[in-house]
DNA sequence: CGGCGATGTCCTTTATTGTTACCATAAAAC
DNA sequence: GTTTTATGGTAACAATAAAGGACATCGCCG
């Protein structure tokens, strides 16, 4: 590899000029910036970004902690973090940086999140996809990278969340002009900030229709969990006074659900509907589409990563940077074949 | 940060000392080396990984060229490459080594692939999803950078491929056994590896059964194109003597011919019966399931990680590494509700 | 049994990796 | 003579590699 030195020696200067040079010093000759540009080029030169890094203590690389919970679900919460990923590396790139996966146990060395960090020395943390309850997300959350999390919220970190409570207001909404008047709401998982918002949308749209809340419509479940939606999707519909119409926490979940109904002998949308939510771009694919709403996973992503790059330039003068703040983006409503007017 | 310079001074040795302790060396007094290590985890030090990779030339990052063709089909090739990607860092990361993100142009600073890498150094790159035809993934194949490619073959590089040959003959071989004799092939992308070997599939298949092969089957497509797929099947459909089963390059693509002719009238598996390809989790939700071919995502994604580290390990001593390996990976025939028995 | 070199253990010193930061310095300009 | 402009020298950065030094132990011979 063609390192500044060999520039240095081929260029008749020293080191630090062409150090300079490169780095668009103003102290460097105009026609000896020139002259050494050139042959960087024409050498082919690239600088080594480990040294680069040990001197300035900066990698222009952000950690991502991105794995999927094991068991459950695996290959299916893909899809809606994936293209969050895709936005986030894009703008990433355009902005210099590039990512590096976090993990704990690297090698069989027992590393933390919070180690591996410091180890590959990133600039600062995405946390697009964790088990937030796990104790060594919640001390990378604690230490004092700059952090930004998705669908999670946290004293010390930017939080990017989709408008859930429009979300559901959205559907409740729609369903209620469509004649629904029993609209059930299978829940992710419950306390945390992304089930929390949901709920409170699902009850405020509920009372701008003037329908009352019911306990009972309100159930518990799990995100990307077809077969658990699809049991309470069946439970409900043994109650006396069956809803009529059944909100999911997730498109995966609404196609369990869907599928069992159908066995069951209920035809969607016809005897009940049902909703998804997230707008992956299979719930428009499938058939029947679902009804469903879009999180705007393009936004979010880029939205995380320029806000964990503003955190990391602004850097540790936190004046200008809050300690802590939250972005909710606007959602849309997908209308699909799943939610029909209600025939009762 | 802790460095093995603070772990010298509390410790009152040298550096070299507490370098070779924590690496191992022979030459450290027992009871010195235990003094160090527990100082060190005690102050929680973290080596520098770029420090370290300065001095010995080695990252333990791997380079990963995973770039979704723009437009076409975005978001939809996800599910098979998306597998690989994490089974290929599930395994890379067991054997202590990071994954870093190769992309072009990275800070509007015009970097090309290969540049891309030697800024990060890294220790060897896997091409899991690129456009093969891009000039500067050539340069990165030309290069002595340790390669291995997924579903690509290249005279400097490791290839890992499914059994595309062994997955045709297996649908073809099925199909007659549901008494179709008209079976026709929409094939992927033309002139790749994996074309190639499919279509070569396809006729052994045909061949072995004793059906004659017809150039009129044997349609071009590409893939993860729903849509175009879609046009070629009902193309098909309109030849005076329509296929009565017709394989596709990938499961996107069928289910993107399955949605057209069923809108065109044509039961599915009635009047005409429709496989995949790939096998991916999606298409064993899907209302019909999929009849497909599996491929083993987690054994290539791993496989390709084995493979690559090995050539980093086995390093410039080129005798007992090959310049370039191919591997096929077996696949698995998955019955799915899109073939069936042929009525005419 | 004492002296000498050989060997081995344990640790330090010094050099090196590629880069940038800081300070010094020489020449030119004012 | 002072300022400006352009350049060079050197010391970090955190780690490892190579070489070497201090000291103890051992074997062998006179």
């Amino acid at each position: 590899m063609v390192t500044i030195k060999d520039i240095a020696a081929k260029c008749g200067v020293s080191v630090s000029t062409v150090s300079k040079a490169l780095n668009g010093y103003s102290d460097v000759g105009k026609d000896t910036v020139e002259r050494i540009r050139s042959l960087a080029h024409e050498m082919g030169y690239q600088p080594n970004g480990q040294a680069r890094a040990l001197k300035t203590n900066r990698t222009y690389n952000l950690g991502l902690l991105y794995y999927i919970k094991y068991g459950l679900g695996t290959g299916m919460s893909q899809a809606y973090f994936s293209e969050i990923l895709n936005a986030f590396r894009a703008k990433a790139e355009s902005y210099g940086y590039d990512i590096t996966f976090i993990s704990k146990n690297i090698g069989s060395s027992n590393r933390s999140f919070l180690e591996h960090c410091h180890y590959r020395c990133v600039d600062g943390i995405a946390i697009i996809c964790a088990q937030f309850e796990d104790e060594e997300v919640q001390e990378l959350l604690r230490s004092d990278l700059p952090c930004v999390t998705i669908d999670y919220v946290h004293p010390r970190a930017s939080a990017i969340l989709s408008n859930n409570q429009q979300g559901m207001r959205l559907l409740v909404a729609r369903a209620y002009q469509l004649g629904h008047r029993r609209i059930a709401f299978i829940h992710g998982t419950p306390h945390t900030p992304v089930t929390n918002e949901r709920i409170r949308g699902y009850r405020e749209g509920l009372q701008s229709v003037g329908l009352p809340f019911a306990q009972e419509y309100l159930i518990q479940a799990d995100f990307n969990d077809m077969d658990l939606c699809a049991q309470k999707a069946q439970q409900l519909m043994r109650l006396s006074q069956p809803p009529t119409c059944i909100l999911c926490p997730d498109d995966y979940s609404a196609m369990g659900a869907l599928r069992r109904l159908r066995q069951l002998g209920y035809s969607v949308p016809e005897s009940v509907s049902i909703c998804g939510f997230d707008g992956i771009t299979l719930s428009q694919i499938v058939s029947p589409t679902l009804t469903t709403i879009r999180q705007d996973t393009q936004t979010m992503g880029a939205l995380c990563a320029e806000r964990l790059i503003k955190r990391i330039e602004l850097g540790n003068q936190q004046k200008s940077m809050p300690l802590s703040d939250r972005m909710h983006i606007p959602v849309q409503f997908l209308e699909g074949e799943t939610l029909g007017k209600c025939r009762l």
